[in-house]
DNA sequence: TGTTATGATATGTATAGTTGTATAGATTTT
DNA sequence: AAAATCTATACAACTATACATATCATAACA
C-alpha cells in the first residue's frame, strides 16, 4: 500500500489531512481536536505517528497543544498597530477580535532608577504597578506591566482594580487623553513565568515593548512594558 | 537533565514565583496566601499543579497549610533561650512574639519513681500535673507537662486553672523567684497526640526538654517536660 | 449568654483521561 | 551499512472532576 507508489510518509499524510480539515473550517479556532489516541485509532496507526503529524502543524502555528488538556486550533495572528495613539481595546476591536484583560497583580512600590527616569519622577517615588495579561478571543497574547506615578494620579490603584482598562483608569484620574511619546522594541526569550501565562514553551521568542505615554502637557503618565507572544501578534508601524 | 534542557516544569515555576513573593515580603509571616483555586486561576493552570508547587514550599518549611482554612506563611523559628532563668512569657516577648498558653489538663496524681526523684520527694507523693500548649503568635510551638509537689505548694492546682502562668502560680504559692537547676535535651518523634496539638504530622522530630526548677533554697518546685516543634523553635544556650 | 446547626469555603484524596518524553525494536528507504 | 519511519511500551506531567474532611462565620435556638 504505502510502498506501492506514493512517497509521502504516513505522518505527512496525517498532517495534510488535518491541515485540510482546518482550512475547510471543520474545526473553528479554539476548537479542540480529537485526542491523539482517537486520531491514531481513526487512521489506524500508532499514536507517535499522529504526534509527528500534529507537530508539523504546531510548527506551522496552526495548532496549539496543551499537556493534559488536548490539541486546539490556534487563532490567527493579530495585527497590533503601534503609533501615536495605542489603545489595546480599540486595536483589537479594529482587528476583529474580542479583547480582554486579566489583572494578575496590582501593587504599590517605589520606582527603580530606570523607571523613575522614564516617568520623570524622583527615584524611589511611589508608583502603582499593574501586572496583567492581555487576551484576544480568550487567547493570551501578551503579559504587561504598567507603572503609574501615584503622586500625579491619586486613587488610580483602586480604579485599576475595578476597570482593568488603562484608558478608563487614567480618564477617572483626570487624564482625558494621552499619546505615546516613545516605544522601544526588542526580542527576548520567554521566562518560565511568562511562558506559563502566555501558554507557550519556555524560551520562545517574545517581542518586548517599552513605552512611555504622556498627557496633553507632555507629562509622563504611564511607563509600560509589554511582552507579546511572537507567533500571535504582528506589530504594525504606521508610516 | 531537566535543567540542562532549559525547561522548567509548571509546578516549579509556580513554586519559584511564590518563593520570590515570600522573599520580597509580599506576604508577611502568618499571612494567608490566596486559595489554591485563586492561584490556579491566576496562573491559568489546574489546582493540582498549584498544589504541587505549594507542597514544595511546605517541604522547605516556608509555608504551612491547614485543611479547611488555607495556606499560611510559616513563622520564622522562634529563638528560645535556655539558661538560669527560663520564663516562657518573657522569652517570647523578647523574641518579638505574642505568647499564649492553653491548659489542656490539670490533675492531681501520685508521682512516678523518676518524677519523685527529680522533685526530691517521696515516691507516690501527690503532684499537680499541668498539661498544656504553648503558642507564639497563635501558632503552637510546644506541648508541656509541668509537675508541682503539692505538699510544698498548697493550692497551686486551683491557681494554675486561673492564671495558666507557671511563674504567676508559683508566686501565689510564695515562690517569688526560681531558677533552673538542670535541663536535658533529646530529640524524639511526635506521637499522634502531640502531633495533633502541635498541628504537625505524626512522627516529625521534636526537641524534648526535661528540666527542674528550684527555689532560693535549692528546693525543687517544678519538674517540667516540654516538647518543642523542631521547625518552629530554636533553642539557644547562653555561654 | 452560650451552645448547636448549618452553609460556605478551603484543603486533602481519589480516579481517570490527555499530552510529553524516553527507550527499544522492527521495517523501510537511501 | 546507515538513516528515516513506524510500532510498541512505559512512565511523567498536567488536566478534569468528584467527593471527603476540616474550618469558619453566622444564624437559630435553648
Amino acid at each position: 500500500m504505502r510502498d506501492s507508489s506514493g512517497k509521502t510518509s504516513i505522518w505527512q499524510a496525517i498532517a495534510d489531512a488535518l491541515r485540510s480539515d482546518l482550512s475547510e473550517g471543520k474545526y473553528a479556532p479554539g476548537d479542540k481536536l480529537p485526542t491523539e489516541a482517537a486520531l491514531a485509532e481513526r487512521f489506524g496507526v500508532n499514536r507517535h505517528t499522529v504526534r509527528h503529524g500534529i507537530s508539523v502543524l504546531v510548527e506551522e502555528g496552526l495548532i496549539r497543544t496543551r499537556r493534559g488538556s488536548g490539541s486546539f486550533v490556534a487563532a490567527t495572528p493579530t495585527d497590533y498597530p503601534i503609533g501615536q495613539r495605542v489603545r489595546f481595546h480599540e486595536n483589537l476591536i479594529a482587528a476583529g477580535r474580542r479583547p480582554d484583560k486579566r489583572a494578575l497583580q496590582i501593587e504599590v512600590r517605589s520606582a527603580t532608577e530606570g523607571e523613575a527616569k522614564a516617568l520623570q519622577i524622583a527615584p524611589t517615588d511611589p508608583v502603582c504597578a499593574y501586572h496583567g495579561l492581555s487576551l484576544a478571543d480568550g487567547q493570551p497574547i501578551a503579559v504587561f506591566e504598567s507603572l503609574f506615578p501615584i503622586q500625579r494620579l491619586a486613587g488610580i490603584t483602586g480604579t485599576l482594580a475595578k476597570t482593568s482598562s488603562v484608558t478608563e483608569a487614567l480618564r477617572l484620574c483626570g487624564i482625558s487623553d494621552y499619546t505615546r511619546r516613545s516605544t522601544r522594541l526588542t526580542a527576548v526569550r520567554a521566562t518560565a513565568m511568562q511562558a506559563l501565562h502566555l501558554q507557550v514553551s519556555e524560551g520562545v521568542p517574545l517581542m518586548k515593548s517599552s513605552s512611555v505615554n504622556v498627557d496633553e502637557t507632555s507629562t509622563p503618565v504611564e511607563y509600560g512594558r509589554t511582552w507579546f507572544a511572537g507567533d500571535r501578534v504582528t506589530l504594525t508601524l504606521e508610516g
